[in-house]
Formats: structure tokens, C-alpha cells, sequence
DNA sequence: CGCTCTCCATACAGTGGTGTATGTTTTCTA
DNA sequence: TAGAAAACATACACCACTGTATGGAGAGCG
């Protein structure tokens, strides 16, 4: 817990505390009573600040889209001279969370949680195109590889392992490397 | 419905029901109840073939597994002359089911159910990886191009795209060139 | 101090699902 | 064709969770 145990709940603790139960147990998990129960306080908290679960499962959601595209925002801004391509699948490969699962994983059993991801994933596939496109590759073949790239991505995300070795990681510079390979 | 309505139910009918439910409609269908009411029979016919749900449960995925590990069989015993990756990817990269999601939905809150994924995961990972080597791939490459196209696979599976456009579809032969190129 | 507004607790009714017990129908078989 | 076994129906107790109603504690302020 890294909120302050003494003050009282305000609205983004629980979006905050919600978004991060989503990450990490999946959605079947964001249920007002169990939250409660994990915070430390009584249902009466909950529907004190948002009128019922649908209401709270959008905020979240809405959480969710916001922290992505600013994300990647942020990603954007990485200077353009450095290989930002480059910077960009290792940071992607190499992080170790479930967040896309889950993410997916409600989006799969939600149709407006699937419109979301939908867009999001519109946004990361034209960056990818358009760092693609800087490196020089052919423009009718942006598409597909970027496809290719995203898709590994999210691949892996959703990918289990049998053991988490450590040496078992992702060779990201060959990667690289075939994704901007001449045919 | 394709089984016949006159019959009675067997333990099969269940399991093959399940299975169906839970790769259209996700994990989280996959109750006594809902299952009975669309069957046309009561929690009775369930309770009678199964001890419990998560009885059912455990079945309905030995029954996935079993599907999945026979179809990589299936696709490996295509003649060898024939391009066999070509093939595979062709086929793996032009279904448009739910399965792989709601699978991986699935695994995502449930332990015993994510090691079987792991699994069924190692077994195609290493198909590929023997296909690669059929193509003259060097053996320090297959491993991480074999992830490549695995986790591409499976990344266009949970991919969720804005419109089902048909011009969408991805350039297969295109994906092909890249996993094999020089690099 | 007293008043108000914010935040939370408690108690309740309602829903959707599980599992069990027991009775009823259908099917198989001798 | 009687009887056993298989398959299903019905009724019940039980649980987890939702949503609501209402009451109470706590800060801020006149």
C-alpha cells in the first residue's frame, strides 16, 4: 500500500486502486465489495463516489486510455535523433507485466472496453508505422511489418511461458534487425 | 445447434458445448446455470455428469488441449515436400476466431489453466522452430524468430482492429519474406 | 459551540449463481 | 415387459455480490 492509511478515500484513490487490480488480478476482479475489503473500508465508501460498478468500471477504463496514449506521448518525445525504433522494442520486449492480458482480457467480454483497446491500439500501430517509415522502409510494406512488430508485441505480452529464465529473453537487436531486413 | 434436440445429453455433448461457449463467449460463461438454460435441460443433467463446476472446468480445457496438441500434429503431418510454413502461417494468420483471446482470457485468472497454455505454447513454439530450421535459418536465429512469428500469431489473435475491414487482412507472403530474411 | 458538508459504516432487500437431496422420466437390457 | 440404471426435473439451503437507505463520525467554519 503506498497511499496514506490514515486520510480518507478520495475518488482517484479508488480509480488508482482499481486500475491496478485490473493490471494485475484481471477484470473479474473489480467488484466493489472485494476492492473494498482491500482498502480498508466499507462498501458505503465506494458508492459514496460513483453511482454504481458501471459507472466505476468506465473511470477505470477511462484511466486506462488516458495513461496509454499520454504513454506514448511520452514515448514520442524520446528526441528524434536517438534510434528511437530502437528504444522503443526494448523498452516494449523487456517489460514484465500483465497489463495487456489483462486489458485484453476485459476487452474480450466488454464491447465498449473493446472499442477502447481498439483505439489505442490504432494510435501505437501509426507511431510504429511512422518510425518505420524514418527508417526507410518501402511504404507498401510499412503496414505489414508494423503489424508484424505490434503484434509480436502484444504476442508476447499474452505469451506463457513455462519458466520465467531469465536467459529465456527476447534477442531485441535481432529482432530489430528482421523487422527491417531487405527482402 | 448441431446436436440432435431429441436426445439426451452425454458427458460429451457437455464438454463439446462448454468448449464452444467458452471460445465464443469467454471463461466467464462458463457457469451451470447459463449453460443449462441454453441447452434446454435443467442444473440436474449438469450435476449428474459432473461432480462440480470446477470439475467441468478442468475438463472442458484437457479437452482444448487435447484439440490443440492433435491439430499441431494435423499440421505437421502435411507432406514435407509442400512449403509447410507458408502453409502454416496462411492458415494461422487468416482464421478469425476468438479461440486464442478467450483462452488467454481465461489463463490470465486461473493458474492451472495458464500451465496448460504454457504448454500447448512450448509445443508449437518448438513446431516452428523445427520449420525454421527445415528453411536454413542459423541456429543462433530460430529461437528468436520463431518467437517472432509466434508471438505475431498470437498478437493478431487478441488484436482488436477498429473495423473488420476484409483489405485489412495481413500480407502474408509479405510476413513470410520478413521471418526469413537475411538479416 | 453549533451547523453543514464530506466521507464512511451498517443493515437490508434483491439477484444470480452453486451444490445437494430427492423425486420423476426415459432408456437399456435381461 | 418388468426392473434397473441413466438422465433429467424440482425444490431447497447457501453464498457472493449489488444497490439502497439511513445513520454516524469527522473536519471546517460562522
Amino acid at each position: 500500500m503506498v497511499c496514506d492509511m490514515t486520510k480518507q478515500l478520495t475518488k482517484t484513490d479508488w480509480l488508482e486502486f482499481g486500475l491496478r487490480t485490473l493490471l494485475v488480478e484481471g477484470p473479474t476482479a473489480l467488484k466493489a465489495d472485494t476492492l473494498a475489503k482491500k482498502l480498508k473500508v466499507s462498501r458505503g465508501s465506494f458508492y459514496w463516489h460513483f453511482r454504481n460498478l458501471a459507472d466505476f468500471k468506465t473511470a477505470v477504463l477511462a484511466l486506462w486510455r488516458d495513461r496509454s496514449t499520454t504513454q506514448i506521448i511520452a514515448d514520442l518525445s524520446i528526441d528524434d535523433n536517438a534510434p528511437a525504433l530502437a528504444t522503443l522494442i526494448t523498452r516494449a520486449f523487456e517489460s514484465r507485466d500483465k497489463t495487456e492480458g489483462a486489458i485484453r482480457a476485459w476487452a474480450q467480454q466488454d464491447g465498449t472496453v473493446a472499442q477502447t483497446v481498439a483505439e489505442v491500439d490504432g494510435l501505437r500501430l501509426s507511431y510504429i508505422a511512422r518510425l518505420l517509415q524514418a527508417e526507410g522502409i518501402p511504404k507498401t510494406q510499412i503496414a505489414t511489418r508494423a503489424r508484424l512488430l505490434y503484434w509480436a508485441y502484444l504476442g508476447q505480452q499474452v505469451y506463457h511461458e513455462t519458466q520465467q529464465s531469465a536467459e529465456d529473453m527476447p534477442d531485441v537487436g535481432h529482432i530489430l534487425d528482421v523487422i527491417l531486413a531487405d527482402t
